[in-house]
DNA sequence: CACAAAATGCCACAGTGTGGCGTTTGCTCC
DNA sequence: GGAGCAAACGCCACACTGTGGCATTTTGTG
């Protein structure tokens, strides 16, 4: 009934690999063309504005290719964001889990941020801004953000569903914290400290007084 | 740019107050038949797979009214869930803030749920179904609570303004964890008891291990 | 009863997303 | 290098959501 195709939709740019055959070189690079024009023509005329048929006239590609390769207007627009978090499972797949869970995703997404390479912080902050300016697809994060959340989850099903499930919220509402503070600058080496401090500001948030 | 209609636009029907002039008299009553119907018809068919156009029909109004009621498809869907954070706004706006501002979110949200009426309570769960069984919808529900968060946040705007983003985000995800607890059974009367336990768990969650 | 305002219905249109189908292009085997 | 095959593509038609214009009906008011 529902989708849930948080999994191997994007091809990962960060771990490059020129695949060998010609056709699928063309392909890729018919969908980094799209990707690219998006966020450019998006940011210039607003991503509500900007009807789909200008992307694939500027690009040149039909319709049906463009659906073959993306499901969504939204979806191709946040290709960084996904690109991310596929990162990110990935790392947290690999890494040691002991102390603290919430120092594990921590160090996780420390770990991921130093994996992406120099394309991916061009075009994150662009995909940002694009997400602040238009409803529609800050509601297709927020559900992208909710189907990583469970895919976390279900890595780590232990008994205490309860707090595990909370803790995930929380990391990834400090998260979401951290960007808002880095999105008007934008400077990539200062996300990781923006990051740490609202993780280490969790505890203190509960006490807060009015 | 952006939409932020979280606003009045929802008729409270729980502060039952019956329109004097026959005009809004029959406005309300075709906009509360298409709640109702749309919750039922969604309920059979899937909200994906249900066209509005099957809506309109049952109800007997055109599509131009329809739009002149709801924003979109999933407006009408959603009325519960608007309604209920409309309520929670207005008793947080009357309620004293001193303390710990985290029992401030809680007895805030007590109180909502105490001021529901039993037709809501009957709504409430079919929704939450709905929302369960369609991604579409479930962005929707996200991006609203976003605004609700943000409007929360403006409310109490002071200094420490990253502490209180996250103390609001981390308030609505417990309130999401215990939504979902709630679901198999939806008992009008534990509602309250497990948002309880969330907001306890909240503490022992940060300190959770591997 | 007459007039103004509001709500509605009908129609046409833009935009997104899907499926069928014929055609081109690249891959592979000989 | 040529024949056959599979993948990708382009074109077309269609369903669905959402918007705006305009005439018509209904309702409130003097």
């Amino acid at each position: 009934m529902r989708d849930l195709g948080v999994l191997g939709t994007v091809i990962a740019m960060t771990t490059v690999e020129q695949p060998a055959t010609l056709r699928e070189r063309k392909k890729l690079r018919t969908r980094q063309a799209l990707i690219e024009t998006a966020i450019t023509l998006f940011g210039e005329r607003g991503f509500d504005n900007t009807p789909l048929d200008a992307l694939l006239e500027q690009v040149e590609v039909s319709r049906r290719t463009f659906f073959r390769n993306f499901h969504s207007k939204e979806d191709v627009a946040l290709t960084a964001v996904k690109q991310l978090w596929d990162i990110y499972l990935e790392v947290f797949d690999g890494i040691e889990k002991s102390g603290p869970l919430a120092d594990v995703f921590l160090a996780a997404m420390l770990t991921t941020l130093e994996r992406m390479d120099e394309d991916w912080y061009r075009r994150f902050p662009l995909t940002l801004q694009l997400i602040a300016d238009s409803a529609a697809l800050d509601g297709y994060t927020l559900r992208h953000c909710a189907e990583v959340q469970a895919e976390i989850a279900c890595r780590l099903d232990e008994q205490n569903r309860l707090e595990l499930r909370l803790l995930i919220e929380f990391f990834v509402a400090a998260w979401r914290c951290a960007l808002d503070e880095w999105l008007p600058d934008c400077t990539p080496g200062e996300l990781p400290a923006l990051l740490r401090r609202a993780c280490s500001t969790m505890n203190s948030a509960l006490s807060l007084e009015a």
